[in-house]
DNA sequence: TGAAAAATTGACCGGTTGGTAAAGATTACA
DNA sequence: TGTAATCTTTACCAACCGGTCAATTTTTCA
């Protein structure tokens, strides 16, 4: 009789519990979606990740789509930050260094935001179309810096956009081929060093394939 | 009372259609695992895209697991081509960007193939650890050629390893991300020539950050 | 403390999925 | 041509999956 559906309560503030809850699940939503993929991804499984049972985790989240597009929201948000920071007034070469420094730091640190991103781009985007359409508007925008500092001769001649996807490539990778990377480095090389060794290498490939100077 | 289980008959060998057909399987199966995954995939879609009943797919190929182990094994067989192309004898620098260049063509031929296994490491490569063990014997032995280069000044002192990610993630990103690649391009430049551009790019990229001369 | 609100659970439902059984249609070939 | 082997289809099943319902337990707070 009486409609008990507490999280959709409009006016309603929130419960402790359900901030805590909530919290909860969609950590465990992250960890199975990323390791499974949407259609991958059960309930059952979430809910047991979460160490909860299926109908109490819906009493939070409707249903499976819910969870999951607020996951790429979340995720979007924190994920185009590096990209935001590119400071039109900063040393060209020094900020674009720094972008890929910080790209490769959430790669270590959010591999499973970036292998949800990774499986929904790969399956063709059909949750997050208007999504990317913001991403080009940013994208847009940064590489016209980046076009101006080439005009000043602050860059070596290359194609902004391409620029762009070869800096997501090299530090995704990291995140989403990590099982293929651990395996050919081997268990000796494959610790946390990784990361410092890939930093490094990146850090050569992009400062002599950049610089102004050919 | 008979057993008629002729896919699996032994020392028999194959029929005309048999041959056919299951070519027309594979080619529906790469179709559905690489736009869904495995778990994503459904015997029905992969059925229907080959043009048949599903009970009629099963009888060449007896379940999901088969038809998948059998697209990877085929992938790895020629996905691995390039590398293994890479001339100890050559000319570095030119057989690095040849190799890259074969790579991006891959990547532009066979998208399908490169999202199939893009889903599979994505996932934890739960089907094919054995696979990568090969893999890693590979790139030793190819890492260990770049290294003789590197000692003989042919090319700048970075991390073979490393290099070897690089080229995969830079190349791969452009069949795995497509739909981001194309929708970042916009409508104007997301036509084929974005492989040529690519192409380009990557050209720059690569001699400028391998160059011995720093 | 007590009662209302919030949180949790077990039982269940309709649709989908991987796969099977068995009978019918087609093809190869002696 | 006849028949045995091969191929195809219809009907089906058990397990799984997303989600609902109604009842129970726990928490909140006047």
């Amino acid at each position: 009789m009486a409609v008990a559906v507490p999280r959709a309560a409009k006016t309603q503030r929130r419960t402790r519990i359900q901030a805590e809850r909530e919290e909860l699940i969609l950590g465990a939503a992250l960890e199975v979606f990323a390791a499974h993929g949407f259609r991958g991804a059960t309930i059952d499984q979430i809910a047991e990740q979460a160490g909860m049972s299926k109908p109490n985790l819906l009493y939070y989240f409707p249903n499976k789509e819910i969870m999951h597009r607020m996951l790429i929201d979340r995720l979007l948000e924190t994920w185009l930050e590096p990209l935001r920071k590119l400071d039109p007034e900063g040393e060209p070469l020094t900020e674009i260094r720094s972008y890929i420094r910080r790209k490769l730091e959430m790669a270590r640190d959010y591999p499973r935001e970036s292998r949800l991103f990774a499986n929904e781009i790969l399956q063709g985007a059909p949750r997050i179309a208007d999504e990317l359409e913001d991403l080009k508007k940013l994208v847009d925008e940064k590489a016209k810096v980046i076009g101006r500092w080439i005009e000043r001769g602050k860059l070596a001649r290359v194609d902004p956009y391409h620029m762009i996807f070869s800096i997501w490539a090299t530090t995704q990778h990291y995140a989403d081929f990590d099982v293929q990377v651990c395996t050919v480095l081997g268990p000796k090389r494959s610790g946390e060093g990784r990361f410092e060794d890939a930093a490094r290498y990146l850090d050569q490939l992009f400062v002599g394939g950049l610089n102004p100077k050919a």
